[in-house]
DNA sequence: CTGTAGACTTGGACCA
DNA sequence: ATATTCCAAGTCTACA
């Protein structure tokens, strides 16, 4: 009998069918006999004591002519097995072989990546995984490949250039072939059928590690979510800047993220701060242009003595009432809108949005570049309890949630990762801003 | 059609 | 400590 791989698929070649198998996650194959056991032939299959390689675990059993035994064994029952005749298995439009795309260790060069990329329409980490394209990249391989190609996986995969396609192929086949040296990556519960681990897990560069430090500059990796899967990637190291002048950047952030120390450093190098924030309460004032509507909308219970809207009863108001948020978000935005167009009028001069709801409030249409304060979800908990100045509760529902912050990783240009030391924030920081002037020096 | 979400599966990690 | 909920993986299927 004839075992043959294609992608991840092995393909069993008995004298008249051919099964195909997946082992998905954790499916592995164990070689045993008889003796070793009381497996009797043809009966049906009982488990045997849990440390034996007969377990519950173990779902299909070959047995061969020569009384040898193939196992196959998989906890999470994951794997999957096709049957077909020799005539169809190419074919047979059921086969999962038919769609497979090239492997990758068999390309020159980026040209057929390229040609695939071109009319791929969701992201390069996608492209990397689609196994219609290149076979055998998994998740874990897809984040490898785009650190070192240092592409942000989230990069739409139509915009990838020739090069980068080149350099995605080559980096593929760097780490693959350094993985299967190694015998593969051993987390969680992957583990070789004689129970070895891989240790290609000891490589990962970004693979895991969401708050460790970057290798190569020490910022601190972020994890997001593209396709449906976890994905790690450098934000200093994997960054793309638009090509065209910046002149208005937007910042945004979940709160206690760090907004504040990245607006600092912008006006440190002579960005103008403009804080939406700020501008929001400032026309709340008596006699300033929101004041009349919200207190027609919300009544006299919000005024103070003095005739000034208390701020924490309008927020009591809407962190309870999804309406009257929305209701007080529409007042407030147009007249937010209007002050911010206003003062970034001046073409010589630069500008930096503080907005902690730039999308929410479609302000990023006003910025030349948007920035995200990413920050370990564990981190920022404990920074925000650390500050004290809101139950953890509320600050939840006042701010957007970890998934809205996930979508808006998606949409900036540049994330800057905040989970780790001031010092690793403000090499990001500053390196962005010298990068910024570089670009519209030459971009004048 | 395209794009997203869910189903499948289960042990371990994490939170309350 | 114990129970609970979420998460991971790769691919197919269901649905808007």
């Amino acid at each position: 009998m004839d075992i043959e791989r294609y992608g991840k698929f092995l393909i069993f070649k008995f004298e008249e069918k051919i099964l195909l198998s997946h082992l998905r996650m954790e499916g592995k194959y164990y070689l045993a006999h008889y003796e070793n056991s009381s497996y009797q032939k043809g009966l049906t299959y009982q488990p045997e004591e849990e440390d034996s390689k007969f377990n519950k675990h173990v779902h299909l059993v070959f047995e061969f002519t020569d009384e040898s035994l193939l196992l196959y064994h998989d906890v999470r029952k994951f794997g999957r097995f096709y049957l077909f005749t020799y005539n169809d298995y190419l074919t047979n439009p059921r086969s999962p072989l038919v769609k497979l795309g090239h492997e990758p260790f068999n390309e020159k060069d980026g040209t057929y990546l390229y040609s695939k990329a071109q009319k791929f329409k969701k992201t390069t980490k996608e492209l990397l995984l689609d196994q219609s394209v290149l076979v055998g990249i998994g998740n874990i391989y897809a984040d490898e490949i785009c650190f070192l190609a240092k592409i942000p996986p989230q990069k739409s995969a139509f915009t990838l250039t020739k090069e980068d396609c080149d350099l995605l192929v080559s980096k593929t086949q760097e780490v693959l072939n350094k993985a299967l040296e190694l015998g593969g990556s051993t987390v969680r519960s992957y583990h070789f059928a004689n129970d070895a681990s891989g240790r290609f897990q000891n490589e990962l560069n970004v693979y895991g590690r969401e708050g460790e430090p970057c290798y190569l500059c020490g910022t601190p990796i972020s994890k997001t979510k593209i396709g449906g899967r976890g994905t790690h990637f450098c934000a200093h190291c994997q960054q793309e800047l638009p090509s065209k002048k910046i002149r208005v950047i937007g910042v945004t952030g979940l709160i206690s993220a760090g907004k504040s120390m990245v607006s600092s450093a912008f006006q440190k190098a002579g960005y103008h701060l403009v804080d939406a924030d700020q501008i929001a309460k400032d026309c709340l004032v008596k006699g300033e242009s929101c004041y009349q509507k919200v207190l027609e909308t919300f009544g006299r219970e919000i005024l103070r003595s003095d005739g000034e809207i208390e701020r924490s009863k309008l927020r009591e108001i809407v962190v309870k009432d999804e309406v009257a948020l929305t209701k007080l978000n529409s007042l407030i935005h147009p007249e937010v809108e209007a002050v911010i167009v206003e003062k970034i009028k001046d073409e010589r001069k630069c500008f930096l949005l503080d907005v902690p709801l730039l999308f929410e409030a479609g302000l990023d249409k006003l910025c030349d570049l948007t920035i995200f304060v990413n920050t370990h979800e564990k981190v920022r908990r404990k920074r925000l309890i650390a500050r004290g100045t809101m139950p953890l509760k509320e600050a939840a529902k006042l701010n957007s949630s970890l998934l809205e912050a996930i979508k808006k990783m998606a949409k900036v240009d540049v994330i800057i990762d905040n989970s780790l030391t001031r010092e690793a924030t403000d090499f990001q920081v500053k390196s962005l801003i010298e990068k910024i002037r570089q670009l519209n020096l030459i971009s004048k």
